[in-house]
DNA sequence: GATTTATCATAACAATATTTTATCAAATTA
DNA sequence: TAATTTGATAAAATATTGTTATGATAAATC
């Protein structure tokens, strides 16, 4: 391995051409400089200085470890830079979410993004399971989930809820025997999504997700209405999500006796501290939930 | 500065999780393990594995700097990869000459590079003098001078001649009279080139290179036939240039009494090996030189 | 839940490596 | 040619590094 003393020296030693310079130069006794030289030489086994007498000059192996040389000086410089330093308006912000909470966030992050250029944004849909297993394994540093789950190595605080809402082709009603004759369009959380709201608003009717006409099966967020839209069939989903179709006319809200919500909990890694520009995520996430949820129509003035 | 064995027992550390198996992974004891971590999170000032009791994983910083480590290793193996290897058909080879000789040297060059794709070809066109400061500061490893010159860095050998030659507009016979009424199309080289060939052809008309009447100047060596072939004077290049003008024509070359070439000299650096890769350089030039010379033609069959 | 085992941290010591002082040899300069 | 500058070498001093012995703490086992 090469000592990065001995290269020091040789820079020195490029850069004054002159054995007692440089020993002044890195406050040091030229005897040093000379073992330097000597090691870095023998270490590579090249000799990287041509000298006769008293003019040196590099060799064609000397001009290729400058170049080497110059680069590994840089690359520590910018390691120290780059450690240590926590700024909170730039580094890389990774979250993991559902899909349907990534339509909703990903808008308002990149609005931040453009107000802090140097930040970085990266966000991974996924589904609650995987969510955890990413910031367990440090790939991800925050997670917006679903599901309460209890582990040592995961803080979990709830932030918010989100609205289920149980979408029908325009002109529906949401009576149990049309709900039956369009059939259910299932996605990747459609069967927990569903039992939640069938359960707790139709009490009598509702016997299991297994029970349910199935009408098909997409896991594209964005796709999931089409064939509601089309008629073809109701599905339940977060309001937001319903709310981003496109084309409204088309579909409808049911309105549910008995309102449905989701609790949404940010879970990070214990014990591992997330960087101040997590602050900026953190505001912007709080401030989406609260306005989301409250005046859903508001943002849309 | 950071001591690369901490960098190994860092890169060891992350892959093997265990302080234990990482001392005996590099022949080393458990507690030396401790101090490498130690001392480099010190020097960086960072913390680089959380350790809660048992387990361990990198921190953020420790993520940047296992990047870090990894670059640098990497570029210390390329390094000794790259030194000391003196392969005879990759790398760059450095040539420097005259812009006329450049002309003819590389397509010869290039044909070389196709079939040694590992080849670098930099070609320099330059005066003599640049030539020989390049090589002297090592910029450039071989030049083509066709000056002889005497200097304790530059060792300098012959190794041909390129042929002078009168160049006239077509249909003009090259009599004192008609180049005194022609006038001189001059060039970087052109003073030097016409006193050569008028001393010795018109001993008695050429007084001078002062006294030739001028009739324009250029320094574009692949134009200054263009004034000629356009009847606007004359002028003096290596026959190599000439033949190489697209429209052969509208010029023509006056035959000489006295022929006269000048010398091409070969030059190095004193003390400064060529590596083995210019032996290729050298024969390309040499069946350049003599087929060129010899038989000039020839190559067009 | 106590005991055992495994694993990392610490401290004193030993080994190693590095740097310096003193000196010499060679090359440049006066 | 002598004087001076400059780099190389050898021995000694110093600093650094790594090891052995041991202790503390966390995980595993009974």
């Amino acid at each position: 391995m090469i000592n990065p003393l001995h290269i020091a020296t040789f820079l020195s030693l490029h850069k004054t051409r002159h054995f007692t310079r440089t020993a002044e130069d890195l406050n040091m006794t030229q005897p040093g400089v000379t073992l330097h030289l000597q090691r870095l030489e023998r270490e590579l086994d090249v000799s990287l200085f041509a000298r006769r007498g008293k003019t040196m000059e590099l060799t064609p192996d000397g001009e290729t470890f400058l170049r080497f040389a110059r680069k590994q000086q840089k690359a520590e410089k910018e390691l120290r830079d780059s450690l240590g330093e926590d700024s909170p308006f730039c580094g890389e912000c990774r979250i993991t979410c559902s899909g349907s909470m990534a339509t909703r966030l990903y808008p308002a992050l990149l609005q931040l993004q453009e107000h802090h250029r140097e930040l970085r944004i990266s966000l991974e849909a996924a589904p609650d399971a995987t969510a955890v297993d990413l910031i367990k394994k440090n790939l991800m540093d925050l997670g917006l989930i679903t599901s309460f789950i209890e582990d040592p190595q995961i803080n979990i605080t709830r932030i918010g809820h989100e609205e289920l809402c149980l979408a029908l082709p325009a002109h529906h009603t949401g009576v149990w025997a049309d709900l039956l004759s369009l059939g259910y369009i299932d996605h990747p959380n459609g069967a927990h999504y569903a039992s939640q709201v069938l359960e707790k608003n139709y009490p009598r009717e509702f016997s299991g997700f297994a029970d349910l006409p199935q009408k098909g099966y997409i896991n594209q967020l964005s796709q999931i209405l089409l064939p509601v839209s089309e008629g073809l069939g109701f599905t339940v989903l977060p309001e937001s999500t319903v709310d981003l179709f496109p084309d409204q006319k088309r579909i409808c809200k049911a309105s549910l006796a008995v309102p449905c919500r989701e609790t949404l909990y940010l879970i990070t890694k214990k014990h591992r501290p997330l960087p101040n520009r997590y602050q900026l995520i953190r505001s912007c996430i709080d401030s989406l939930l609260s306005s989301g949820t409250a005046a859903p129509r508001e943002t849309n003035r």
